[in-house]
RNA sequence: GCGCCUGUAGCUCAGUGGAUCAGAGCAUCUGACUUCGGAUCAGAGGGUCGGGGGUUCGAGUCCCUCCAGGCGCGCCA
């Protein structure tokens, strides 16, 4: 903040709009310098030497807070020396006041943001990719609502996907007994469930046994395409089983997530879309703006299409037209056709809404809410200002189909707003994949997809389950196991940019040594240890001694970053720069733990500093470090821990 | 065929066109303390920032090109 103080100087009296900085090779220099002056030289057509002088001199008679002295060396560099004594009482003072809420600021100025994330589907249990979409979009949404952004978290639930249908198909006829086909009782075939894992782990098993029996068994395969029908046409005992499958699933979901402090807003149900009509709407405004047309011949003929690209064109697999089918030729709307509708309701523009319905109180204490074919009706779901649907990367282009569908339709400012926030999938190493029993191709490749027909791949709740194991002996209590656990999982997923394929690896992933979520907690119990040892129940004035040493500035320094570092995760839409910092802002801490003052001949324990204002100053300082990375681990979901 | 992403130390990854911007962790090796919490700290070795060209006073960062790997371009969802 000292520095953009005199960024925004500068930019006044240069009148550019980009002033950086960085730090000197010599301390002598300065604190901090910038290079602006290079730059402008350009500009100006005058050395630069001379133009860093001119500033110089008329950024210390404007006496900057803070600086306490302006320096020029060459070829054109202004320096500052920072004075810290002033410096780090300020901050001391500001992180005290602000307490939970340092780190907040109010760039989106309550405006409504729709974060959708998590998005699994309900017929087996979450994997480790799955998580990853979790925790990238529950980090996101933490951090906007601490950049002043009303934040609503959708979760969507596709109930009536073929990938439910091949579960409910897997219940009904894959085992004895068989279902009848029309009985409304289940209670039978729910008997097949023994309880001896937990039914998402069942249905784990049974889903790769289905598509495992698709292959060879015909008839298993034509009660798939009668399943799925009788799910979509609703009002049947058999919609109705589905209905009540999904249901436990996404309960299994949500308790898989919440360990790791995951929750949402609204549930969005597939079934509730279809129910409500939103294509319906959405098709008529599409017919209506002539962005859809229905063609005649060609290998599309009798299907409703947008036009996209320059009509027929090569691929690997042959010629295709690159228009985007929205209806098939059968008359029913495919995914994308879907989609735009319920993108067009995110905004508040298709004229329809969801009946919605209290799910329940989560463990955070928030209601979570469901949309519902017997819920009211309420206008406060949706609406958003700005849509950010968090989607691996492999659905890029699908996505930017339906924003061009909104535009063509004329919601330029909707498709403008809305945003595929992409990242990358996790994979497994071929040496995880055979570890995990599956057969292995030696295709060349070093990665292995995850893939739920072949029940390949790392379930959530199996990461989570391995983490507590390896803490469990090492803390004071199960709860704290589990927070732990959830913060180093958190980490792991967070600190690696979204971009960025993880191939998976378990003793990576259960690392709780260095760059780990665990040090980032430690450091953190570790100030609550000191202060509470201390006896420490708050602070009168603070006063700061001449010489701050360097891990103070240090110290003093990163603490100072976090409000521009959540600025940068919220124009990034990821944690990374969030999760780098928490462990930067860990290890000044344990620096300054380790030798407040190396130039002492001797480190002090601060509890047992006899000077009373050293004494104070040196907690007052531990205490800012506790609140700041506290208020960092909150924004990244991770729960702070007093002791561990 | 077209489009997008990735390539930085043995491994996993950070890195706003600006001087110490060649960084962290893991692994390896050498050390520290009967602790204000050792899940720690100090130190060492380890680099053609995929290759080449360009723009610039200055490029890991921007542009072009090539190479390698991944993904996408369904009347699947």
């Amino acid at each position: 903040m000292i520095q953009e103080q005199v960024a925004r100087t500068i930019k006044q009296i240069l009148g550019t709009n980009e002033v950086t900085f960085n730090i000197p090779p010599k301390r002598e220099f300065g604190d901090f310098s910038t290079a602006v002056c290079l730059a402008q030289a350009r500009v100006q057509k005058r050395p630069p030497l001379e133009i860093a002088r001119d500033l110089a001199d008329e950024l210390s008679k404007r006496r900057l807070p803070f600086i306490r002295e302006v320096t020029v060396t060459p070829p054109g560099y202004v320096n500052f020396k920072i004075d810290h004594p002033r410096y780090v009482g300020s901050v001391i003072e500001r992180v005290r006041r602000r307490g939970a809420d340092y780190g907040r600021a109010n760039v989106g100025r309550g405006r409504k943001v729709l974060v959708e994330h998590t998005n699994v589907n309900p017929n087996k249990a979450m994997h480790i990719g799955h998580l990853r979409n979790a925790v990238i979009g529950d980090s996101v949404v933490r951090i906007l609502d601490r950049l002043g952004y009303k934040v609503e978290a959708a979760n969507y639930i596709d109930d009536t996907g073929v990938q439910v249908a091949d579960v409910v198909v897997g219940m009904l006829y894959l085992d004895e007994p068989r279902y009848d086909g029309e009985s409304e009782d289940t209670s039978q075939i729910w008997a097949k469930y023994d309880g001896s894992v937990p039914f998402d782990y069942w249905c784990w098993d049974l889903y790769a046994r289905v598509s495992q029996e698709y292959e060879t068994n015909e008839e298993l395969k034509a009660k798939r395409a009668e399943v799925l029908h009788l799910i979509e046409k609703q009002n049947n005992p058999v919609a109705r089983f589905a209905k009540e499958l999904a249901t436990k699933i996404v309960k299994a979901h949500l308790a898989t997530v919440g360990r790791l402090n995951v929750y949402y807003d609204l549930l969005n149900w597939e079934s509730d879309i279809y129910e409500r009509g939103f294509w319906k709407a959405a098709f008529e405004l599409l017919k209506q703006r002539g962005a859809i047309e229905f063609e005649t011949e060609g290998p599309n003929a009798g299907c409703w299409v947008v036009r996209f690209g320059r009509g027929l064109i090569h691929t690997d697999e042959g010629i295709r037209s690159e228009d985007k089918v929205l209806v098939r030729s059968n008359g029913t709307v495919t995914y994308t056709g879907k989609d735009i509708a319920y993108q067009m309701w995110k905004f508040g523009v298709l004229g329809r809404d969801f009946l919605y319905k209290l799910w329940g109180i989560q463990p955070n204490g928030k209601e979570l809410w469901t949309t519902a074919p017997d819920g009211i009706e309420l206008d406060r779901f949706g609406r958003a200002n700005k849509v950010i649907n968090v989607i691996d990367v492999r659905q890029s282009y699908t996505q930017q189909v339906v924003y061009d569908c909104l535009r063509r339709v004329g919601f330029v400012r909707e498709a403008r707003n809305s945003i595929h926030l992409d990242y990358e999938v996790v994979v497994l190493s071929k040496a995880a994949a055979a570890e995990l029993g599956a057969e292995v191709e030696d295709d060349g490749s070093e990665i292995q997809a995850m893939s739920g027909r072949k029940g390949l791949g790392v379930k959530g709740d199996d990461l989570i389950n391995a983490m507590v194991n390896r803490l469990r002996d090492n803390v004071r209590s199960p709860e704290n196991a589990e927070i732990l656990a959830a913060a180093a999982i958190r980490y792991f997923m967070s600190r690696i940019s979204t971009g960025k394929m993880i191939v998976f690896d378990f003793d990576e992933a259960l690392r709780t040594t260095g760059d780990t979520g665990v040090y980032c907690q430690y450091a953190h119990a570790r100030a609550c240890s000191i202060l509470r040892k201390a006896g420490i129940t708050g602070f009168g004035k603070v006063r700061v001694p001449e010489q701050v040493t360097l891990p103070e500035q240090n110290l003093v320094k990163k603490i100072a970053e976090l409000p521009a570092v959540m600025r940068k995760a919220g124009r990034e839409l990821s944690p990374t720069p969030l999760a780098r910092y928490a462990f930067e802002l860990a290890t000044a801490f344990t620096d300054y733990y380790e030798r407040p003052d190396p130039d002492a001949a001797e480190q002090v324990p601060f509890i047992k500093i006899q000077d009373p204002v050293l004494r104070t100053y040196r907690l007052a300082l531990v205490d800012a470090f506790r609140q700041c990375m506290a208020n960092c681990l909150d924004a990244l979901g991770i729960v702070p821990l007093e002791e561990i």
